[in-house]
Formats: structure tokens, C-alpha cells, sequence
DNA sequence: ATATTAAATGCAAATAGGTTGCAATTGTGG
DNA sequence: CCACAATTGCAACCTATTTGCATTTAATAT
């Protein structure tokens, strides 16, 4: 497990650090997208400096190991790479809910070949955003 | 023209000043998601403060007169609200085209008939990003 | 094991984007 | 054209994020 993460680390080229060992801990054992401060409220023991998270976010976006997550809210936010999904979001209470199939290779395809613009997409972003059972009572 | 933009304002309980005036006309000029910024490069002679664009972003957004476009800045983009579409963007030079028909209706549903927490999708970001022609062949 | 060194971190200060309080101005119904 | 609430401008503020620089540390060579 912790030898799972500090081999993403290795195989990117990072030194082996403590702190980055927590930061990429705290996203494989919470699976939703989180900002800069939910990562620093969760290592509040370690006192790791909210600089080092942002220049440390920075650096795993770089690596392809985080992605950011279109919130729709004032910070960023993100999570681990690994399998492609997406999120319905409760616009209410933040609830978050992820599934696959998006299946926009297609409509990728349809839209690059109607355009007269452009050659390639490579990334897309899609979420959905709705209110969750609870919040829907009131 | 002027008339159908202040018949947007009537409609919607604003009352019909220059600036606002002159702010839907940038966005109705301008066919691509624009932030508070460009519109007050846009608007500089008529010396408007940035503050009331920002105040004003949010008061049109309320009102469903624009709505928010997620391009991936640092800053809000928002366009018209008008009829419902999508948009490529060029990663590289920030090129915007359009496109309609992005069926995820039918794709909500799905996700909402296989979900256990949520009852309502009422909203959807889309979004593709990928390399205009002339940026693909550097 | 230890020295070396580039990478990583912490701290303070700066910046960018956006918001708030309040006083002055202005559009609009009566 | 009067009254008054809505709108605007200005200054100050706030939050999220970045930068500069000095210090520490992991990894490598010795």
C-alpha cells in the first residue's frame, strides 16, 4: 500500500518524501475530489505548509498522477488520475457520486469532424450537477 | 438591437442603465465565454468599475441571462445563456468553437436510474479541450 | 557510513481574482 | 419633477494561490 505509493513517486521521477507520501495517502483513501485546504485540515498533525500542498498539487498535475475536477466552486480541486469517470455533484450539500461511460470518443470524433477549426482533442470535462436524495426533500 | 437587450433587462426587473447596456452588448458582440476582465478592456473608454462588472456578472447570472463556462482559467468565464451548446478550446492559443447536440439527457438519466443518492440532474458542464489546426503544427 | 548536492520545504511577502461597506448618483413610478 | 430604491464608484478587505529566499533533506557517489 505505501509501497504502491512511494513507487508512483519513484517511477515519476519525485524524491520519496513524507509529506508527499500523506498528500497522495489522503487521495487514495478519500475518493472524491479535494482542494489544497482539505489536504492541509487532514495533515494538521504533520503541519505541512500549505505552500508545500500547492507547489506539491502542482507537481502531480504535471505528472499525470492528479487531475483537476470542474467543481464549479472558488479553489481547485482534484483527484487521483487512475481511471477515467466522472461526478454528479449535489449543488446543495457538495455530495459527490462518480460513474464511468461517459462515452464522448464519440461525440469527440463527431465534433472534430464537423469543425473546420480543429485537429485534436485530447481531454474532455463533464460533470453533472443535480441535488442528492436528502437534500431533494426540501 | 439596443431595443431587444433592454427588453432583456426589463424582463428581468433590472433597470436599464448604460453600463448594463453596454456590458450585454459585449457579451451579445462577442460570441465566445468572456470574464469580468475582458469585458473591462472592452469597456474602458466608458470607464466602468471593474467592481460593478463583477457586481453585474452575478446579478445577470441569478437571472439566467448568462451562465458560467468552465474553460480551466484562473478567472469566470460566462457566456449568453441562451440556447444550449457546448465548446472545443484550444489548450495552446485559447481558441473557441462551438457545437450542439451533446445528448447527455439521455446519459443523465442512465447515471440517475443506476444511482442510490441522487433524485434530480437539472445541470451539466461539457467541455472539450484539445489543438486548433494552426497550434497542432508547432 | 559520510559527504555532496540538487530537490524539497518553510516562512514571509506578494499577487490575482473577487467581495463588501458606505456614500454619492441615477433611473423610474407616482 | 419628486421621492426613493436601485445602481455605481471608491477604498478597503478577503481568499486562494504564487514567488523569493534561506534552510533542510533524500538520494547518490564516495
Amino acid at each position: 500500500m505505501t509501497r504502491d505509493i512511494s513507487d508512483i513517486l519513484k517511477t515519476n521521477g519525485f524524491k520519496i518524501t513524507s509529506t508527499r507520501l500523506a498528500i497522495l495517502k489522503v487521495f487514495s483513501s478519500d475518493c472524491k475530489p479535494i482542494n489544497a485546504e482539505y489536504i492541509h485540515d487532514k495533515l494538521k498533525k504533520e503541519k505541512v505548509n500549505i505552500v508545500t500542498i500547492y507547489r506539491t498539487l502542482i507537481s502531480f498535475e504535471n505528472a499525470g498522477i492528479i487531475k483537476r475536477v470542474d467543481m464549479q466552486k472558488d479553489s481547485v480541486y482534484y483527484e487521483l488520475a487512475g481511471h477515467h469517470h466522472h461526478h454528479i455533484i449535489c449543488t446543495d450539500c457538495g455530495m459527490v457520486e462518480s460513474f464511468d461511460g461517459c462515452d464522448l470518443d464519440n461525440l469527440s470524433k463527431e465534433v472534430l469532424k464537423s469543425s473546420n477549426n480543429f485537429s485534436l482533442i485530447n481531454k474532455h470535462s463533464l460533470e453533472l450537477f443535480g441535488l442528492c436524495k436528502k437534500c431533494c426533500k426540501n
